[in-house]
DNA sequence: TTCGGTCGTCAACTGAAGTTAATTCCTCTG
DNA sequence: CAGAGGAATTAACTTCAGTTGACGACCGAA
């Protein structure tokens, strides 16, 4: 039949709410539209304003033009294909939700320890870690969202 | 080489000419611009006025909106990535241009027997279609475009 | 030649994309 | 509790993406 039953699809809002609840700025917290606007506007680049951003997000608005497509995609580090195909959107949420992981500085601190090492070294610490997450009950998979408060 | 070669990067019209160039109809020509508004209003999905397309081919408007950039790369069986990134565009030309090639009958003979052959005849072919290319002064990696205007 | 069709081009217009500015909602702080 | 400051939200407005319709060039047929 013409158009595939459109059920799985994931939103253009729900991709940009997921790149804002994963991608924080340096102190800790979420962005906040403004800051984004106003990080686009240093960037010499084309500009959003913040009320915009916040109507993509919300769904109010989708469809916007390729030049702001590639400033957000620009600003929070995907490629612009993150907001178009959805095998290439689970592909980089993936890796942000590495990133994600990387916020807390415990995590931090034994991956920047555990660089270097040699893979034997590796294998057997990352057979630990799953040991510890069995133990308290921790899918064994990336999990990646974080868990509704 | 009509193009100019490595004039950095490649406009949005650029792109779309390209794909014009290079995906031909059934009957051999190229589309028209009333042709691919057509069959996108035939698709069911969203629609593009060819006025609007042919705009967009020749850089008076550049800046679409997700949905016709997804229409448009939707036509024309390429990823939308390829309106975004220099990089999976030049990819994606290679195949294009094997579409191209393939629009030549005797090519596509020699393409459709070759199929099946084993890797070591593959390749002593290969060698010999150098030769020919050496021999009558072509480049030897793809070239893809069409010589004359 | 003239008629009829199709396609590319142009320019005026419409409506949605995107902005600006005012308002409400939190959340700290004294 | 007041009230300052900063963020989210709403509404009114402006701008530009996208359409409509007309015109002229081109091509084949009568």
């Amino acid at each position: 039949m013409p158009d595939t039953p459109s059920e799985g699809r994931r939103t253009l809002a729900a991709k940009l709410d997921h790149l804002f609840r994963t991608v924080h700025s340096r102190e800790g917290g979420e962005y906040s539209f403004e800051d984004v606007a106003d990080a686009l506007r240093a960037a010499g680049g084309p500009t959003i304003s913040g009320t915009y951003i916040w109507q993509l997000r919300k769904g109010l608005r989708d469809n916007p033009t390729k030049r702001h497509l590639e400033a957000l995609a620009g600003f929070f580090g995907v490629p612009p294909a993150y907001f178009f195909d959805d095998e290439a959107a689970e592909r980089i949420d993936a890796e942000l939700s590495l990133l994600a992981a990387m916020r807390d500085a415990s995590v931090r601190g034994i991956a920047l320890r555990a660089a270097g090492l040699s893979p034997k070294s590796l294998t057997a610490i990352l057979e630990m870690v799953e040991r510890v997450r069995e133990l308290e009950g921790l899918p064994d998979a990336a999990g990646g969202d974080t868990p509704e408060e």
